[in-house]
DNA sequence: CTCCTGCAAG
DNA sequence: CTTGCCGGAG
């Protein structure tokens, strides 16, 4: 029932945007750092962010070890919040150098469920950011759930206004077969439309793909 | 001015 | 539950 209607979302939004190939890393530790650089910021902003440690060939968690938290902030400062940031990604490091030999494949060989659970221990490692290392870096079944997902449902009256990042989160792990690219997708075309129709200020619901969901109530 | 693929601290 | 973090684009 509700799994018929997600899939309807997902084809309809599938139909107007096309395949959107989350996530735009070029590997799964660069996955790591976009996903905690894009917390609450715009990708635009991120990427700004992400060139400048590229330049410095800071992209990867041996470099990131050795350098100071404050040079990180000021490398990453395009990307807003950067001290914050800085911090952040240090502690993420620290745990994959200090745990996973700084190899991210090493933590495919936890259960996945500890891997979030640990991974969510990190401070400044939230559910959102979490489970976008875990769908997008390392190809878990986990679907990422963010702020214009709970928009989009909750305009169309599928879900309440109060309800907890793990409650939606469940509602697609129940309703939705558990598929990596599926999920990817899906999250990916929750943010297009998002960004294009579904804004938080004006809406344009008369253009919107999902218009018609309305009228099956 | 608001918003952006949040999160932790107060 | 509210606030601080913050640059860049529209």
């Amino acid at each position: 029932m509700l799994g018929d209607i997600l899939l309807d979302i997902y084809r309809w939004l599938f139909d107007h945007f096309g395949p959107q190939g989350w996530w735009p890393a070029e590997d799964p530790f660069e996955v790591c750092l976009g996903a905690i650089l894009t917390q609450n910021t715009n990708w635009g902003n991120v990427k700004r962010a992400i060139e400048n440690l590229k330049r410095e060939n800071l992209l990867s968690p041996r470099a990131l070890r050795e350098i100071s938290v404050e040079s990180l902030a000021s490398l990453i400062r395009p990307s807003g919040y950067y001290n914050v940031k800085a911090r952040r990604v240090k502690n993420f490091v620290s745990f994959l150098t200090d745990r996973y030999e700084g190899d991210i494949n090493n933590l495919r060989k936890e259960d996945p469920l500890e891997l979030r659970r640990k991974l969510l221990s990190i401070k400044g490692l939230g559910p959102e950011t979490t489970d976008s290392i875990l769908l997008y870096a390392l190809d878990l079944p986990f679907f990422v759930v963010d702020a214009y997902t709970h928009r989009i449902l909750c305009r169309h009256g599928l879900i309440p206004e109060v309800i907890s990042y793990d409650e939606l989160q469940e509602i697609f792990h129940q309703n939705l077969v558990r598929d990596v690219p599926l999920y990817k997708e899906f999250h990916a075309l929750f943010v297009a439309c998002g960004k294009t129709y579904c804004k938080k200020q004006s809406p344009r619901c008369d253009d919107c793909p999902l218009s018609t969901l309305d009228q099956k109530f």
